[in-house]
DNA sequence: TATTGTGAACCGGTTCACAGCG
DNA sequence: CGCTGTGAACCGGTTCACAATA
C-alpha cells in the first residue's frame, strides 16, 4: 500500500545486478535466500520489497532469474532508452562521457554542455561540447530526459533551474550541494565528498564499531 | 542514546557545508531554523542530530557558526590529515586524482595503483601510478588510511581484500557491486549506476509524484 | 517439502510539544 | 522573549511467524 520506500528502490537496483550476473552464469532460478545472501539483505526483506510490485515467485521453487530480471527492469524503467546530457565538462564530466552504460542500449549520451569557451566545440566521447546557453534548444531537439550535473557547487542551482526549464525530468547531481528542483524533476545525489566525510566519521569513531558518542 | 543513525551522520556533513559557506560570508550565528532551511531538513531534526553529540547552541540565540563548524569538523574526524590512495587508474580514477579536496589539508593523495602496465609509472595529479602488487608495502610506508576504489566491478572484491590486508581503514567504493569487508574496515558506496537507475524509476513512475504501484 | 507472500509485531528514526535557560 | 535541548508520541520500515501453495 501507499508509497514505496526509497530504500526499497535502492535495493531493487542491487537485486537486478545480481540477477544479471546469475543470468550470465546460466543460473535459472534463485530463492529469496540466494538473493539476500548476494546483496547482504535478509530474505524477508527481499520478499517484502518484491511484494510491493506483485507476485513474481513460485512457492517451493523460488524466482525464475530471467523473469524476475525482466520484471525488475520494467519496474525500474529500463526497458526504453533514456537520452542523457552531461552538464559541466570538467574532469569529472569528461570521465563520465566514457561511462560504460552509454555503450549499452538503455542510456544514450546525446549532449554535453559547458560555459567555458575553451571546452566548447571539443569532441568528448560520442558528443561535441556545446554552450550551456543552447541547452533549451538542444534539449527540445534531442529529447533530453536526464542530466548528469557535474558543475562547480556554486553553479549547480542555476544549472538545475535551467535543466528544469528545458524539460529535463531527472538529474543526477554530482555537485556537493543541496539543490532545489520543481516537483516534477527528480534529483538523485551522487556525492563523493559526503561519502568521504561519512567515511572519516566511522573510521575515526572505531574501534567502537558503530560510532560511540564521544561526549 | 546508543548508536548514531547513519542518516544523522549524512546530515552532519551537509550542516558542515552550510556552516562553511556561512563563515565565508561572515555570518556569525545561525539558528536550527536557518540550518534546516539551507539543508532541507526540519529544525527539529537539526537540533536532534546535534544533540546526539552534545550541547552546542545558546538558548534564545542559536548556534555560533565558527564554534559549531569546529565541533562538526571534530565529530566528523576532519581535524587531522587523511592519507588517501586511489586503486584503479582508469578514467574515473584519473579524474579523482584532481579532486579539489586533495588541494586542501584534510585529504592527501599519497598513492595510486593499477594492474595495467600501460598505466603504471605514469604521473597523474600529485602521484605516480604504482603496481597494485606493491600495495601492502606502500600502504605501510605511507600510512594509507583510506582508498578510493575505482576498479571494474569484477575486480572490486579482490581489491577490498587486499586493502583490508594492507591495513586500510576505510574504502570509498565506486564499483557497482556489494563488497564484503572485515568489521574493522568501513566501506561507503558512491554508486553512479545505482543513482541513475533510481532516477529512471522515479522519472518513469511520474506523474504520480512518489511512485505509484503499477500492479 | 520447500519457499513464497503477507498480516502483525517490533524497532528505530522523525516529529512534536514544551520545559529549560540565556 | 526566543531558541535550544529533549522526553514522549508517532510513523514507517524491518523483522518475524506462519498460512498459502506449487
Amino acid at each position: 500500500m501507499s508509497a514505496i520506500p526509497a530504500a526499497t528502490v535502492g535495493r531493487l537496483v542491487t537485486y537486478l545486478r545480481v540477477l544479471t550476473e546469475l543470468e550470465q552464469e546460466g543460473v535459472r532460478s534463485a530463492s529469496s535466500d540466494d538473493l539476500g545472501a548476494a546483496t547482504r539483505v535478509s530474505a524477508f526483506q527481499v520478499r517484502k520489497d518484491l511484494a510491493y510490485f506483485g507476485r513474481f515467485g513460485t512457492r517451493g521453487a523460488g524466482y525464475t532469474v530471467a523473469t524476475l530480471r525482466r520484471e525488475l527492469r520494467r519496474i525500474l524503467g529500463l526497458t526504453r532508452p533514456w537520452h542523457v546530457a552531461i552538464v559541466g565538462m570538467g574532469r569529472l564530466g569528461q570521465a563520465l562521457a566514457d561511462y560504460p552504460a552509454f555503450d549499452r542500449q538503455e542510456f544514450r549520451l546525446v549532449a554535453a554542455f559547458d560555459v567555458d569557451p575553451a571546452v566548447i566545440g571539443r569532441r568528448i566521447g560520442a558528443v561535441q561540447v556545446e554552450s550551456l546557453a543552447s541547452l533549451a534548444e538542444v534539449a527540445a531537439e534531442r529529447a533530453i530526459d536526464l542530466a548528469f550535473l557535474t558543475v562547480p557547487a556554486a553553479a549547480a542551482q542555476g544549472a538545475v533551474d535551467a535543466l528544469a526549464a528545458a524539460g529535463v525530468r531527472g538529474i543526477l547531481n554530482f555537485a556537493p550541494v543541496v539543490v532545489t528542483a520543481p516537483e516534477n524533476v527528480r534529483v538523485e545525489a551522487v556525492d563523493l565528498s559526503a561519502g568521504l566525510q561519512r567515511l572519516t566519521y566511522y573510521v575515526q569513531a572505531e574501534p567502537a564499531t558503530v560510532g560511540e558518542v564521544t561526549g
